[in-house]
RNA sequence: GGGCGCUUAGCUCAGUUGGUUUAGAGCACCUCGUUUACACCGAGGGGGUCGGGGGUUCGAAUCCCUCAGCGCCCACCA
């Protein structure tokens, strides 16, 4: 078969993808055979594929492929995330750019805007993995506001609801005054920055003493309710329980007492403004505070702000600084740095403001994802040291605030009538209705129902993800979800650990009573080669699709492979696509190779091809034990390494130059039919991670028994080896590298034929034929040194090997040589020996160890006299 | 401030419950090679004493303590 010098790594791979599509090779259904799923971490709907999501994908590939040859019914679900913060900020962008306000809009009207944009540009991210070959069943792409996908978000929140686990409460948040909306934790920045601290006089009430504070903020004095103290601070033991006035305003506040307060920080005595401070909040209510909103919604000051009122919250501080000077309430001010927390989007000095949201308990549910990750290990985690960070997380977890100030995503399904905040959970407007006139004396009509205007975090639609894509909240009897779930591993980043990770396996046992996956495998975060977290505006990024088509989806993979251990961050640099590419070449070259022998079908295998062939087929069971062991272990980057060496080393340097017929001559019809099944073995052990070139050589190989695809083929399955004929070819390799070595000091060349001896010795050396072929020995056979003049020796393990010389034989510098290692070896006899001398080794040590230690002592030795005798026959 | 983790060849990392010679790999590097699969190649080679110090042990890269440096997560101290 003739096959093209150079490989096309273009239309091999769209030839070949379409292949697979046309044939429904990636297609799942429910059957007997036991599932192997994955559930895609979906990414952005609107995103764009980077070097993470090709990692990470790369990775899902790799175990649904090998799980696809191993018989499994494996099914690797895609799909996308609406993600509604980064959405809607990309929408909200985009409207203003055509001059539309979205509070201008209606909620309906910004939604259609939000459909029109992800029908714009969504799912081109999908589109991107096929490229780089991933085996997704598409007919199964969710995208989380489907109409089912929302149904079991709605599903979800109404079970919760009814069982008391969700409720509406008071919440500190952050509150961005320019936009008028709040902003995730995540969004807000904390910069240290200059300001001022101002030392404040705060009178007793009903006497002459007064207490200082320090505070940072004194315009918000106004929203004082307690001043507090450590009540271990003997300096204000007597103030506790007495009263303080409030300068400027004269409101009486508490002195309350509480070991929040740090003795050593300003005067150890502490203003509390429950409304605008979350642990003054959180002191408010401990201690049953009040709590005074000073502030409308652009940071300026309401009405409780006295003559301030409508003032800018940064004039005020300012103004009032002059107004305390002034009393004589401002004792000094001083300079200080602190961490101020501002909005990403618009930079304002973010304000922390009481809101109400909506929230589910967490303590209780989140039981059975402690056991069962961290004392049954139902679920593991690799690498294993996320475990403390899962751990730490759920031992100190609070409760989930689940609502955003948003319109894109899931509305929160909650309809409020008449007054007070009296609501009812309803899928939608009209069952809501029908379920408040049933339990109501009046009748209500749909006017008087509004719907909550947020909608729940996009994590709480993701935490489902397992269950939801197969229907399992809405139906949770159904055929697939008993079938696929729970579903077998899960490749994502650390970094969502909390957000979705341990939620998947809260919402897991809460709704199935059951763990949503076995495995995690945490990768790590691509960086370049600096160390530097990848970002488009570092512009370290590279273009993704640039690179597949540059180097070849497969190369690309190999690179990503290469060194990407689980949990460890990957230093990308462009040099391991070429690895990968350099890689591709060398099995394409081999298989060209291979395909160019003619076959002489009345020729009679030689013994060399048939000592290599044992020996590699020995080899290839012997690294396939180790492979399926790192597999099982997820240790993904070791597979590829031991593949790799198995390939480029054993099989391509070692085999196929043994097999390789001289000049002109054809190879034997037995030794070319195993060197193709051993071929296609290989290919079966790289398909998962080149999926494209492997299916190309598969069927490039004249091998009249392939009909079907490789993608579909099975797992080469695991034979008994022999460790001997591994070991000896070990000893043939290396007798073969001190020829070769030898010859290059000798400057001889590599096609002169040599003669080379050995001394008998009890056990027979192997690989004769091996060692004559590649190393272009003439003779090999034993003999004594004294039947030659003048000899050349080396010693691989308990051989030694001479050859004969004629001339230009350097008698010195071999002596130099030889005492060298005499000396090298005499010195190690030596420390073994005072091993062993060594009575606490002796008799502490296991018996195999120390019995180890004995043989070293007999090898060594041989080779010391062996050495010994050489020196002095050529002295 | 709280928590977690890391430090092994120039770089990126292995090193499984402490014990087979003088600690491994890939890449990079150096030398030689235009051999009829592959220069996206072949053959050969150099390079680390395992961050510093201390301890446990017959024996430590591996366990403990300590110091130093680095990274990540969480909180955000008036």
């Amino acid at each position: 078969m003739q096959v093209p010098p150079k490989y096309n790594h273009i239309d091999t791979e769209k030839k070949w993808y379409s292949f697979w599509m046309e044939n429904n090779l990636f297609k799942s259904l429910p059957n007997e055979k036991e599932p192997f799923t994955i559930v895609i971490p979906p990414p952005n709907v609107t995103g764009l594929l980077h070097m993470g999501h090709m990692l990470n994908n790369t990775l899902q590939d790799i175990l649904v492929r090998r799980a696809r040859m191993l018989g499994k019914n494996a099914c690797w679900v895609p799909g996308t995330d609406h993600a509604s913060i980064a959405t809607e900020a990309k929408v909200v962008e985009n409207l203003k750019q055509k001059g539309i306000n979205k509070s201008d809009i209606s909620r309906d009207e910004f939604l259609k805007h939000a459909w029109d944009w992800t029908e714009k540009y969504g799912g081109g991210i999908l589109e991107q993995l096929k490229k780089l070959g991933c085996s997704c069943d598409w007919d199964r792409t969710k995208f989380t506001l489907d109409d089912d996908m929302y149904e079991s978000v709605i599903e979800a929140f109404e079970k919760l609801h009814d069982k008391d686990l969700i409720y509406r409460g008071f919440r500190m948040i952050n509150w961005d005054p320019e936009a008028k909306t709040t902003v995730s934790d995540e969004e807000v920045n904390y910069i240290e920055e200059d300001s001022s601290l101002f030392y404040l006089k705060y009178l007793i009430e009903n006497s002459n003493n007064e207490l200082e504070i320090a505070t940072t903020r004194p315009e918000t004095i106004f929203g004082d309710t307690a001043l507090c103290v450590n009540p271990k601070d003997e300096r204000y033991k007597q103030f506790i329980g007495k009263y303080a006035i409030v300068p400027i305003c004269g409101r009486k506040i508490p002195i309350i007492a509480d070991s929040y307060v740090d003795l050593e920080f300003g005067t150890g005595c502490l203003k509390v403004t429950p409304a605008h401070d979350i642990n003054d909040y959180n002191l408010g209510i401990k201690h049953n505070l009040d709590s005074i909103d000073i502030f409308n919604e652009n940071a300026t000051l309401n009405i409780n702000g006295l003559h301030y009122e409508g003032k800018d919250r940064f004039v005020v501080r300012k103004e009032i600084e002059v107004e305390l000077k002034s009393n004589n309430l401002l004792v000094r001010k001083e300079n200080y740095i602190h961490n101020v927390g501002r909005s990403e989007r618009t930079n304002s000095v973010v304000e922390p403001r009481l809101s109400k949201q909506w929230f589910l308990k967490m303590d209780d549910i989140t039981k059975p994802a402690i056991e069962n990750v961290l004392e049954n290990e139902n679920v593991k985690f690799f690498p294993s040291k996320f475990k403390s960070t899962y751990k730490y997380w759920l031992e100190n977890i609070k409760d989930w605030n689940i609502s955003r100030q948003l319109s894109w995503g899931h509305q929160i399904p909650v309809f409020y009538y008449g007054h007070d905040g009296d609501y009812i959970v309803a899928k939608n407007k009209t069952e809501a209705l029908t379920k408040l006139n049933a339990k109501s004396k009046i009748l209500y009509t749909e006017d008087d129902l509004n719907q909550d205007n947020d909608v729940l975090d996009t994590w709480f639609s993701s935490w489902l993800w397992p269950i939801s894509v197969f229907d399992g909240i809405r139906n949770p009897d159904n055929k697939e979800i008993n079938y696929y779930y729970p579903t077998q591993d899960l490749v994502t980043g650390p970094d969502i650990i909390f957000f979705w990770v341990a939620r998947m396996i809260i919402s897991g046992y809460e709704f199935r009573d059951e763990k949503p996956f076995s495995n995690v495998y945490f990768t790590g975060i691509v960086r370049d080669k600096l160390r530097r977290k990848m970002s488009k505006q570092l512009g370290n990024s590279p273009d993704a699709i640039k690179l597949i088509e540059e180097y070849g989806a497969d190369s690309v993979r190999v690179g990503l492979m290469l060194s990407s251990a689980a949990g460890n961050d990957l230093l990308f640099d462009e040099s391991l696509c070429q690895q990968g590419k350099n890689f591709t070449n060398k099995l394409w070259n081999a298989s060209r190779l291979v395909n160019g022998w003619e076959i002489d079908v009345n020729k009679s295998q030689p013994k060399v091809n048939q000592l290599g062939l044992e020996w590699y087929n020995d080899k290839f069971n012997y690294t396939l034990e180790l492979i399926n062991k790192n597999f099982d272990n997820y240790r993904i980057s070791d597979v590829l390494m031991s593949s790799y060496k198995l390939i480029w080393d054993d099989f391509c340097s070692w085999l196929l130059e043994i097999i390789k017929p001289d000049y002109g001559e054809k190879i034997d019809l037995k030794s070319k039919n195993e060197l193709i099944i051993l071929f296609e073995k290989n290919l079966k052990v790289l398909h998962p991670f080149m999926p494209f070139l492997t299916e190309e050589i598969f069927h490039n190989l004249p091998d009249v028994n392939v009909t079907s695809p490789l993608t579909t083929s099975s797992w080469p399955k695991l034979e008994n080896y022999n460790q001997n004929t591994v070991d000896n070819f070990e000893i043939t390799k290396e007798i073969i590298s001190q020829i070769r070595n030898y010859r290059k000091e000798k400057n001889i060349s590599f096609k002169t034929s040599l003669d080379l001896y050995y001394l008998p010795n009890k056990s027979s050396l192997k690989n004769i034929e091996i060692i004559q072929k590649i190393a272009t020995i003439n003779n090999l056979e034993e003999s004594m040194k004294n039947n030659f003049a003048m000899v050349n020796s080396f010693l691989i393990k308990n051989f030694e090997f001479f050859i004969p010389l004629e001339e230009g034989f350097d008698k010195d510098a071999e002596i130099e040589k030889l005492k060298k290692e005499l000396d090298y070896n005499e010195r190690f006899l030596k420390s073994v020996q005072n091993k062993l001398k060594n009575k606490d080794f002796v008799n502490n040590a296991p018996d195999n160890i120390v019995d180890t230690e004995k043989q070293k002592i007999i090898d060594t030795d041989l080779k010391i006299k062996s050495l010994m005798k050489s020196i002095n026959d050529l002295s």
